[in-house]
RNA sequence: GGCCCCAUAGUUCAAUGGAUAGAAUUUCAGAUUCCGGUUCUGAAGAUUUGGGUUCGAAUCCCGAUGGGGUCACCA
């Protein structure tokens, strides 16, 4: 790309013109802001120092070397401290002929020797997922998709949390008040009736706390006397001990909640390479624990409990395994990522959780990095903000919590509603219409969500987010129909032929604008791989469509009369097409061929 | 309270330390017209606060204020 050439004559001509050898972040280079004159902008103070001029001069010194030992430099201005530089259209126009059919255009080729591990979802199997899994999971997904076209090797990863109390409790429920009930025969999803179970055994459970306080004993040792969690921590001793009556429950109603999330994931569209099981897992650890007992990096308590001090590190002092030798989150987690090291020795671990769990991962790194785990470094944790709706905050603790299924039908609903007013389906069967509301529904929602910065806290609009304008995923998929729509009626007109006649036309600024947009996406996925951000790439796909909409509005495609401007013009179009479709690729988004 | 994160137009989001802080939406004005709708054009509107570093700060550093998270032998 023009970027990296430009990056190289710079820094010949800043060696040539004042001996400095330059470091690749003194030279900046970002596109020129549209009220100047050029393409690229070089801001040249970084280099007022070796060359003892004004950043005036400086810069057109450098401009004036470019000039002459750049073919792609036509031209250049300054203005302040920055250059301006024109890159001719040759450049364009061959870079748009080069590319414009290539479907992969911005991705790379995957290289094997950067090999990347992206764990996500990690659901609880005693309650269908919500809305801040949604984020979870479309985050995790679409980074992996990013990471792909950056050249990564990625593995997509779920750890199932499918034992421990929560899920006793829904089994005690169920057991006791559950007659027989089967996701067959109440109709329900299999994880909405393990979570039904769920909440009936909180109500029931809460009940009895009541009751204690009322006798008066204190809260806190209430919750921890109440005979329905003290039956609860029986079934999870008889679970670890193999009971076959508990497994066999246990099994019944982690396969209900498998099918339930089986459906859950494919209607959001999203999907692992491999599924690992705590059940499975959770004795890993143990041993590396024993080995840094030995080391002399942890230590023993007389009650037989294993801790690490990280004052040191400025945190506290950390329990690794129970004084009955049984594991903690911790001790599982060590043994999963050392796990995942020596199965993939991947170049990342990437691991997208909440930030409630910021200090939770801070603590793995260290604790694995006072083993001697070198390769702790390459943990990385994706640490999104919560997801809150306009009625109020989604918090399960507060029982506003909002059921991913039900927030999926919603937005194809709410979908449905609007390309009905608008008139879109008319020339739709059942099926076409019924695939378009599913298609805008789930691109309008992962759209809005994938459109945040991870870290930060963020408001979901249902309403706002399947508008069809505004910065919206329905926006963006309405303007690639669009574009589909002329390119068809140009096809259909036997316009192919002249698509391959691109050559010295005159560039309108807005074909260039619209080019140069294009032309910036592959730096965009490597920066969004880098970044681990979804966003950006959100965030550049709309300004590709506005961009797109502005050209379109401007200039005639169809009606053009001069047959090379006409084939510019429609090569941009598939062009813009296709890029449209790669970043929304990328967010897991599709594309309607019409709508 | 300790530690971590966040703070940008009325609202929801942008801005690798660079030029006059961008969009969308809302509001207002105008155009369009079967219409108080749609579409189009234009305008208005923001860096919480006080210092510091820098040629240059929304961005980096220190303090204040406000919001969120976290400080379990839960995961």
């Amino acid at each position: 790309m023009i970027e990296q050439l430009l990056t190289d004559k710079v820094t010949e001509a800043v060696k040539t013109l004042y001996q400095l050898e330059a470091s690749p972040s003194q030279i900046q280079l970002q596109n020129t802001r549209k009220e100047f004159e050029g393409d690229i902008t070089l801001v040249v103070f970084p280099f007022t120092k070796v060359s003892r001029k004004s950043p005036e001069a400086t810069a057109a010194e450098i401009g004036e070397y470019l000039k002459v030992n750049e073919d792609a430099v036509e031209g250049y201005n300054v203005i302040k401290g920055f250059l301006n530089i024109s890159i001719n259209q040759e450049y364009w126009l061959s870079f748009l002929s080069a590319n414009y059919r290539a479907g992969e255009f911005g991705f790379r080729e995957m290289d094997n020797g950067h090999q990347v591990v992206v764990e996500y979802s990690s659901p609880n199997t005693n309650k269908p997922l919500h809305l801040g899994h949604i984020r979870n999971n479309l985050l995790g997904f679409s980074l992996s998709r990013i990471l792909q076209a950056a050249g990564k090797n990625v593995v997509k990863v779920n750890l199932v949390n499918d034992r421990g109390i929560h899920i006793c409790k829904s089994m005690l429920a169920w057991q006791r008040w559950g007659n027989d009930e089967t996701p067959e025969s109440s109709g329900l999803k299999g994880d909405h009736l393990v979570g039904k179970y769920y909440v009936i055994f909180d109500k029931h459970f809460k009940e009895e706390i009541a009751v204690l306080v009322t006798e008066g004993m204190n809260p806190e040792e209430a919750a921890k006397k109440a005979p329905l969690i003290i039956e609860a921590q029986q079934i999870l001793q008889k679970w670890e001990a193999g009971d076959k009556e508990v497994i066999n429950l246990w099994k019944k109603m982690n396969g209900w909640v498998y099918d339930g999330f089986a459906k859950t994931y494919q209607t959001l569209g999203i999907e692992f390479d491999k599924t690992y099981y705590e059940s499975q897992t959770y004795l890993l650890g143990k041993e590396l624990v024993e080995e840094g007992v030995q080391k002399g990096v942890y230590t023993r308590r007389a009650d037989g409990s294993v801790w690490i001090d990280l004052t040191a590190d400025g945190m506290d002092e950390k329990l690794l395994l129970r004084s009955d030798g049984t594991s903690v989150y911790m001790t599982q987690d060590l043994g999963t990522a050392m796990q995942r090291y020596e199965e993939y020795k991947p170049e990342q671990l990437i691991y997208v959780v909440g930030n409630e769990q910021e200090y939770h991962f801070n603590v793995l790194k260290v604790v694995l990095k006072h083993l001697g785990c070198t390769w702790a470094e390459s943990i990385y944790h994706l640490s999104y903000g919560m997801v809150e709706l306009p009625a109020g905050k989604m918090k399960s603790r507060e029982g506003t919590v909002v059921d991913a299924d039900d927030l999926m039908q919603e937005m194809f609903d709410t979908s449905e509603a609007m390309a009905r007013e608008l008139g879109k389906i008319e020339s739709f069967d059942d099926e076409e219409a019924k695939n378009l509301y599913r298609t805008i529904g789930l691109g309008a929602l992962k759209y809005f969500i994938l459109k945040v910065d991870p870290k930060k806290n963020m408001l979901f609009n249902p309403a706002e987010s399947v508008d069809f304008n505004g910065n919206t995923g329905p926006f963006i998929q309405y303007t690639y129909a669009r574009i589909k729509s002329v390119l068809r009626k140009a096809a259909d007109a036997g316009d192919e032929v002249s698509f391959s006649t691109l050559q010295s036309v005159q560039l309108m600024p807005q074909e260039k604008e619209l080019l140069r947009k294009i032309h910036d996406f592959p730096a965009i996925v490597a920066q969004a791989a880098e970044l681990h951000s979804p966003a950006i790439v959100a965030n550049y796909a709309f300004d590709l469509a506005s961009e797109y909409n502005r050209f379109y509005h401007e200039l005639t495609i169809l009606k053009e009369e001069n047959l090379a401007s006409r084939a510019l013009r429609l090569s941009l179009s598939q062009f813009t097409s296709k890029v449209i479709a790669n970043a929304l690729w990328l967010l897991g988004i599709e594309v309607p061929e019409r709508m």
